[in-house]
RNA sequence: GUAGCCAUAGCUCAGUUGGUUAGAGCAUCAGAUUGUGAUUCUGAGGGUCGUGGGUUCGAGCCCCAUUGGUUACCCCA
């Protein structure tokens, strides 16, 4: 037998671990529902066509594929053998496999209103909190199994829609202790007016995927990229001058709007800008040119919002603007937008700025010691009506010294002790004591609900 | 997929140019006080040094392979 593990990029949750990542659930639940978003779940698997092609090239390498079941069987063998050639090629056979794990929320969020348009309300807002898969080589703050929270708008054009997403982000983020969070925003179109003046749309993917990485490697390097990608030198300085607009982000737009050529893109896409600016007061929220972001199913408004400059962890969540994203699945004419938290990140995020309140590993908030036979039936009664009173005890298991019962309290953070021995048992009553003050009192076993509930 | 680093007790680690029965702290368990807890005292258990080969009189240490972890690239939450 060997060693028990978990695949590459998982884990396990304990207890306190899943009580703070409550706390960001709630918290990102509470927000979405104030908005007016509706929960929906997708299952865990797609068919591989729904995933496939939908998040570029990279990302099709890092979808999770499902071996199909029974290829042994002898009608299926030789369907799997040449299945399986095409696998070695590169390709995907359906043969070999049909099912994926889902990749990210959005995309069977599309499939699904593809397939429900006729009977939802549109627009029509959800939200939906769940796991994804992506085969990606672990990292700090890269898991393999993480959860999204992801809430978006489809069948609305209106830009009031990106207002809205923009101040969950902040109140999100307010709530949870994350105040000074960055939220970038950009738009697509002016990237695209952006490539216009530097050799046209075709060369959008390549530009994008240059400056997005000028945070990390630095202009010098993001020029030569280009260069590698084709683009000459008064291209380059172009996209130079961009990169290099600063200020306010009304100045920001006035001077994109001086550097590029006038045009229908360019716009639009500085006039969104300025809507969501102009509606968005005090939300941390700055616009950054050099944003892209990789999904390429986005068309106008993105989001990024990034964990505080303190530590190092880039992403925390993502979003942004789709024209037709059912026209993937041939539904053509539903716009939408939407946003992203990446709950595993933003919990380690937290961890490291202490930011999780101190009494979330609280669970059981009395036990009851066990100060022998006939005492602890005494308690055990005396429990059942506090749990009655919807608090949270336990009676120690078995009699033993009083101090093994106090470090079990202690270990396991429960507050109070309450200690029911045969003088408490003579005069009905017990004695209270809370471990992190010390103090203790008599209290009458009516007292006891009052007692917890103000504590 | 590509590259670097790491692997010794439950946890964090030490282990000299290769040399006897491989150590520490914390944790666990048991005992001097049978109704009051972090402290102190005493003692105990626990490792075929990730795995498999090789070099050597001799390997935790050197070499090769393999597995796992980790960090970075690509990409992303």
């Amino acid at each position: 037998m060997p060693k028990p593990s978990l695949p590459q990029g998982t884990r396990d949750f304990s207890a306190e671990t899943i009580r703070k990542r409550n706390f960001i659930f709630s918290n990102i639940r509470k927000v979405f529902e104030l908005y007016g978003f509706e929960p929906l779940e997708t299952p865990a698997m797609e068919n591989l066509e729904t995933l496939t092609g939908k998040y570029g090239e990279e990302g099709d390498k890092l979808i999770f594929k499902i071996l199909n079941n029974g290829l042994n069987n002898e009608k299926n063998i030789e369907k799997a053998r040449i299945g399986f050639e095409k696998v070695l090629t590169g390709k995907s056979s359906p043969d070999i496999t049909e099912r994926a794990l889902k990749y990210d929320l959005t995309i069977p969020f599309a499939r699904y209103v593809a397939m429900n348009h006729t009977k939802l309300i549109f627009p029509f807002r959800r939200y939906q909190l769940q796991p994804v898969w992506r085969a990606d080589r672990p990292q700090k703050g890269r898991y393999r199994e993480f959860t999204q929270c992801d809430a978006d708008v489809v069948g609305s054009i209106s830009l009031m829609n990106e207002v809205e997403l923009a101040h969950i982000y902040h109140e999100v983020f307010q709530l949870l202790g994350l105040s000074n969070y960055e939220l970038r925003i950009n738009s697509r179109k002016i990237l695209a007016a952006l490539a216009e003046a530097c050799g046209g749309t075709d060369k959008l993917t390549d530009i994008t995927i240059a400056i997005d990485k000028l945070d990390k490697i630095g202009i010098e390097k993001v020029k030569e990229e280009l260069q590698q990608r084709g683009l000459n030198d008064k291209q380059i300085s172009t996209i130079e001058t961009y990169l290099n607009i600063t200020g306010s982000s009304e100045e920001k737009i006035i001077q994109v709007r001086n550097l590029l050529n006038q045009s229908a893109e360019l716009d639009a896409g500085t006039s969104d800008l300025e809507f969501v600016i102009g509606h968005t007061q005090n939300l941390n929220m700055v616009i950054d040119f050099t944003l892209a972001r990789g999904l390429n199913y986005y068309t106008g408004t993105i989001f990024e919002a990034k964990a505080p400059p303190s530590v190092q962890m880039g992403s925390i969540g993502g979003g942004g603007r789709y024209d037709d994203l059912t026209g993937l699945f041939e539904v053509a004419g539903i716009p939408g937008v939407g946003i992203s938290f990446g709950v595993d990140r933003i919990y380690d995020v937290m961890e490291e700025l202490k930011l999780f309140p101190e009494d979330l590993n609280i669970g059981t908030k009395a036990l009851f010691f066990n100060m022998g036979k006939a005492e602890a039936e005494f308690a055990f009664t005396a429990m059942q009506e506090l749990r009655r009173q919807g608090i949270a005890a336990e009676l120690y298991h078995e009699e033993t010294k009083i101090a093994k019962q106090f470090q079990y309290a202690e270990k396991k953070h429960i507050p109070f002790v309450v200690i029911i021995g045969s003088k408490e048992m003579a005069d009905n009553n017990c004695c209270v004591k809370n471990l992190a003050t010390g103090n203790q009192e008599i209290l009458s076993f009516d007292q006891l609900p009052a007692f917890f509930n103000k504590h």
